[in-house]
RNA sequence: GCCCGGGUGGCGAAACUGGCAGACGCAAAGGACUUAAAAUCCUUUUCGCCGCAAGGCGAGUGCGGGUUCAAGUCCCGCCCCGGGCACCA
């Protein structure tokens, strides 16, 4: 079990812990061997913004505020393996993010180049798509993303889109459906075609990626991304040039969604490789760099986007697809695309084909000619991890005027953060004005060279801190994979929704590339996933940018942590939202004053003799109850069912207890302890100590229960006439259908409902209920 | 537009395989204890109607249909709310 926050501990995350905490409890008493940590990572825009307001150092603050954190999950109780704690900050750890990175650069999967970036001026760094939220920071929601062209490292995490996309087939039955459609969504993959288009007068192609290569007669032009390496080639004069990255500009600026199309002629024209038509070629503000090739074919007649496109700028429309029990529209005055499959026209040799099959011959026609083939294409890009911060772990990297890029030798590693920096917050990763850092000399030539001064995105981290976590001291070794073997998979991953595509995207990625270095065996980091619900205030998930987070200390010092936690526990099931409200937290400290009361009352009371009524009736409902918190333990965790069972059977203990004997006193109060044990911890402890008993009570074994004693004497049966409830009958369990029926319509309460009736049929059920159906009273 | 969730009392919710709708808790009302208050303990509490009362009758799980002896649960068609993705070619 496996959860990890980040920033500082709120109400959120004491649910989270509270869920991992009661469920890792009770696997210990049912005897499994649990590894319960938790993580440090993703810490440090929070600690470094905050270092920056305060004037103190970084490292310094940070590592206090994990202080404080692990301080605050001290208080609440939870059984966290302390001995395994990471701090992925820490050298001892960053070390082998290194290490994991030049082995990554070694094979290629590390690479740097070019690239407009999002950039968070708030932030002053640089984002991963994956924290761009509606074109603003994932930190800061009202703070539009620019762009800029700056030099970045990459992880290449599409060479395994297509394995993480498959793969997802094993997480099927472990894995929340809706995390699975997010990384689905996410990843994105799309089956289509790449046709490279000549240029009229020049030897360059343009290649373009579609879905409905059947669709390629009625291409009418090309459309180039503005950003389109062919662009500069295209437009040399300035003015030109100078409306291409306006178009650029604005379109970073604009919400996508709202963005109007806007396109320029570049004057030049392809050669459609079908038809031998000339096409002119277009730069459009909608067509996106980053997904296929950049450029697209427009077919006007049989695309939304491309038709508002064409109609804009007056390119002709020309229908090739015929819908089936349809005519072919008439591209003068059809007023909208028809984006469907159906029957090819005006399209040569392949007229009259449908669709479905045009797709495969055209995609093999053009494979045969040399002019294109079938592709996928994925959503899924690059993972960019150079971050302009402080806070991170140094990418291993030398420049070196002589020998360029050169990886920092493994026995090198750590490359250590210097302690003591300024941070200015301007853009510039603040390792660059550190000259005892920053110059080294080049491991190949010895001349003067300078480190990389980015540090890497702490999603690295948290990437496989769960795998260090098996090994934690390794100095040799990210891991010693013997123990990976072990552990791995995870069985219960526990973590928030919010990280569906982000960090589950990111250690899949990570355990697979592991796996390719021969570290570990599988292939997926968690064989179960459980995404509980958000703690929502004001409507919206508690952030520190918001504002709205609740300390958990104020409460805590009010109602205990064990009230706390079984309010978080008890409001709703685990994995829905959860609207703060402290309305009802008096409710379970009632609760847990009533239990405590009962057993400390009653610990002395114990001895030996026969059941009386009540004994047998107190420990019917004891057995019943544990069985349902067994139960829910094994099956679903809906643990505010099984605090609701506990909360009835105290309910009736104190009904009863004046008519209790002393025979079963002593084991209700030590399987009820034992019952509350991975909910109210200190309570419980208390409680245990108070009956006698030493040692943690959550390495005692979990109450068994006797299916004989739980099991009521009489079923009680339901009688229902024509479907409405009309009375009881109580008869021993396993009473045969036609003595029910009998018994049923002899009920006193039954009869004046049936009687001068005609019963048309009796349905009974065993020990479930019985419907006596009566025929309706023929009209007078 | 596409893909996931969800809609049940004044409120948070429960009902696990189609079988007694509203467990448990909050809030509210009443009672016991107390000089008093708090705390505690006990009782009532889906709505409407009838009854002095025990009790009785009817309606009821977003809306409209359907299947079934029986539907919160299954099927068809809608409405609303939340989340994710989105000029993705």
């Amino acid at each position: 079990m496996l959860p990890y926050p980040s920033g500082k501990l709120h109400m959120g995350h004491v649910r989270n812990y509270s869920i991992g905490d009661a469920l890792a409890r009770y696997m210990w008493m049912r005897g499994y061997n649990v590894l319960h940590p938790m993580g440090w990572d993703a810490f440090g825009l929070p600690a470094e913004n905050a270092a920056l307001k305060a004037g103190r150092d970084p490292r310094e603050w940070t590592l206090s505020n994990i202080a404080h954190m692990k301080a605050q999950m001290q208080r609440m109780g939870f059984a966290l393996d302390w001995n395994r704690e990471i701090a992925s900050c820490e050298p001892e750890y960053y070390r082998w993010n290194q290490w994991f990175f030049l082995k990554m650069f070694e094979r290629g999967l590390a690479y740097r180049k070019e690239a407009l970036l999002n950039w968070c001026p708030e932030c002053a760094t640089v984002l991963a798509n994956e924290q761009v939220v509606n074109g603003c920071c994932w930190r800061h929601e009202t703070t539009p993303v620019e762009q800029r062209a700056m030099q970045q490292w990459f992880l290449k995490t599409t060479a395994y889109a297509a394995e993480l996309l498959d793969d997802m087939k094993q997480l099927e039955a472990g894995w929340p459906e809706r995390v699975l459609a997010m990384q689905r969504n996410w990843i994105g993959r799309s089956e289509g075609a790449e046709i490279d288009f000549a240029l009229e007068n020049a030897p360059d192609k343009i290649r373009v990626f579609t879905t409905r290569i059947d669709t390629i007669y009625g291409a009418t032009c090309l459309i180039l991304a503005p950003e389109h390496p062919l662009v500069s080639a295209l437009m040399t004069e300035v003015t030109e040039r100078l409306r291409i990255k306006e178009m650029i500009d604005a379109t970073a600026r604009q919400d996508p969604a709202k963005l109007e199309k806007a396109g320029l002629f570049s004057g030049h024209y392809a050669i459609h490789p079908f038809s031998g038509s000339r096409l002119p070629i277009w730069i459009g503000n909608f067509v996106l760099m980053g997904y296929g090739t950049g450029a697209i074919m427009a077919v006007p007649a049989h695309d939304e986007r491309d038709f508002e496109f064409c109609r804009m700028y007056g390119i002709p429309v020309v229908p090739v697809i015929r819908p089936e029990d349809g005519v072919l529209a008439d591209g003068e005055t059809m007023t909208a695309p028809f984006s469907g499959y159906g029957v090819l026209e005006n399209s040569g040799q392949w007229s009259g084909l449908p669709s479905v099959e045009a797709r495969q011959k055209m995609a093999s026609f053009a494979n045969q000619n040399g002019f294109g083939a079938e592709a996928i294409t994925y959503r899924l890009k690059d993972w960019g991890i150079s971050r302009q911060r402080y806070w991170g772990t140094p990418i291993p990297i030398i420049y070196c005027d002589r020998c360029g890029v050169v990886p920092v030798p493994e026995g090198d590693l750590p490359v250590r953060l210097p302690l003591h920096v300024k941070i200015t917050g301007q853009g510039e990763s603040p390792l660059r004005s550190v000259a005892e850092f920053m110059n080294v000399p080049c491991p190949r030539c010895g001349s003067a060279a300078r480190r990389e001064s980015d540090t890497m995105d702490t999603f690295v981290d948290s990437s496989w801190y769960f795998y260090r976590y098996c090994d934690p001291h390794n100095d040799g070794a990210p891991f010693d994979s013997r123990l990976i073997a072990q552990w791995f998979p995870i069985d219960q991953y526990i973590g928030g929704i919010t990280h569906a595509i982000l960090h589950l995207i990111y250690s899949r990625f990570w355990t697979k590339v592991m796996r390719d270095l021969g570290l570990v065996s599988n292939s997926e980091p968690a064989n179960n996933l459980f995404t509980q619900g958000m703690v929502l205030k004001d409507g919206s998930a508690m952030s520190k940018s918001k504002g709205n987070v609740v300390d958990p200390d104020e409460m805590v010092d009010r109602y205990g942590a064990d009230t706390c936690r079984l309010y978080t526990l008890f409001a709703v099931p685990p994995e829905k939202d959860m609207d703060w409200n402290e309305s009802s937290v008096e409710g379970q400290r009632r609760f847990l004053a009533r239990l405590y009361k009962f057993v400390t009352r009653n610990a002395g009371r114990g001895g030996n003799g026969d059941f009386n009524d009540a004994d047998r009736q107190a420990l019917r409902k004891l057995h019943q109850t544990v069985r349902k918190i067994t139960n829910d333990f094994d099956s679903r965790w809906h643990f505010n069912t099984s605090i609701a069972s506990l909360m009835e059977l105290v309910n009736e203990l104190y009904q009863l207890e004046s008519k209790l004997s002393p025979a079963p006193i002593r084991e209700i109060c030590e399987k009820l302890t034992l019952l509350l044990a991975p909910f109210a911890p200190y309570t419980a402890q208390d409680l245990w100590e108070g009956l006698g008993e030493s040692g943690p009570i959550f390495r005692h074994s979990w109450p068994a229960f006797d299916p004989n004693l739980a099991k009521e004497d009489l079923a009680e049966i339901p009688i229902q006439v024509n479907g409405k409830l009309r009375g009881h009958i109580h008869v021993a369990f396993g009473t045969p259908r036609e003595d029910l029926e009998r018994l049923a319509v002899a009920n006193e309460k039954v009869k004046q409902f049936v009687q001068g009736k005609q019963i048309a049929k009796v349905i009974a059920v065993p020990d479930r209920l019985v419907n006596i159906v009566i025929k309706p009273e023929p009209r007078p």
